[in-house]
DNA sequence: TGTTATTCGGATGACAATGTCGTGATTAGG
DNA sequence: CCTAATCACGACATTGTCATCCGAATAACA
């Protein structure tokens, strides 16, 4: 609910990257294949991230990606952000455009501690933090 | 980004129904037109809210829709519920099925903080405390 | 230089979410 | 009883997301 399908696999392969693209750039088949993720869609995903500047892709025999930032200054917005909207959580649940801290409806404060809750979650968390002991398995 | 249109749709409507349906119902049209919703599509969502036993319509010349509960037990996950699945938040956000307290992630309490946050807003929240002090113009 | 492995990226299709339309069922009021 | 108003509800159209396919462009290497 939270990410879409495709945020969710950016954010996957970004993390499987950090782990085996340290010394030379990865296929993205072989990541694909190990997450199981569609290739060809993550082949595009990768891509779009490429352009957005956190990852760095090589093409021709040993071609691949990698990772473009070090991981201890990539958070998880500048990844999930690509795909999703998350910053552009409304400030006002229902959409009404003039409910701000000085004219709030009485969801506002509650609301707004909550989305700013998930919001902070994507924005200070790095790669590196994901990275502390998990293996990424799967 | 948190919420569907057709979520945000329904809480919308549950919120000026409360408002202007405790004497008599309120036309779907009415409803519609006043918050600026597609008639035809509104309609469908209110229905859907009948059957659910949150709304209650009424059919024929002076017929409408009202609520089925009072605002002060209705509660916006009731409402938000029947449309996006809010509760089925992963415990993990990438999706790894082990990911638990005992078997956690480095991102595993802070995500559940936040997500927990999340759903406890819409789960604790009424639409009582939504109408404290705001006319919901739009 | 030619071959091969790989990314680049447009074209296309499957499917769900969103939005529209039309017909029937039900009720109020003349 | 008739008519207008309104919900009920399925059929259809549109749009957006997810996924696949295939032909380039590019680089390593023999």
């Amino acid at each position: 609910m939270v990410l879409s399908h495709t945020a969710e696999y950016s954010l996957k392969a970004v993390l499987y990257l950090a782990e085996h693209a340290v010394e030379c750039p990865v296929r993205a088949s072989t990541t694909a294949d190990a997450l199981g993720i569609p290739r060809d869609y993550l082949s595009k995903i990768m891509h779009q991230l490429v352009r957005a500047g956190v990852l760095s892709s090589a093409r021709g025999k040993r071609g691949g990606f990698g990772l473009a930032v070090p991981p201890t200054e990539l958070t998880l917005l500048s990844v999930v952000g690509q795909f999703d909207r998350i910053e552009e959580s409304r400030s006002c649940l229902l959409g009404r455009p003039e409910c701000s801290d000085s004219s709030a409806c009485s969801a506002h404060q509650r609301w707004k501690a909550a989305s700013e809750q998930l919001l902070s979650f994507f924005r200070e968390t790095t790669v590196a933090d994901l990275l502390r002991d998990v293996p990424m398995s799967a």
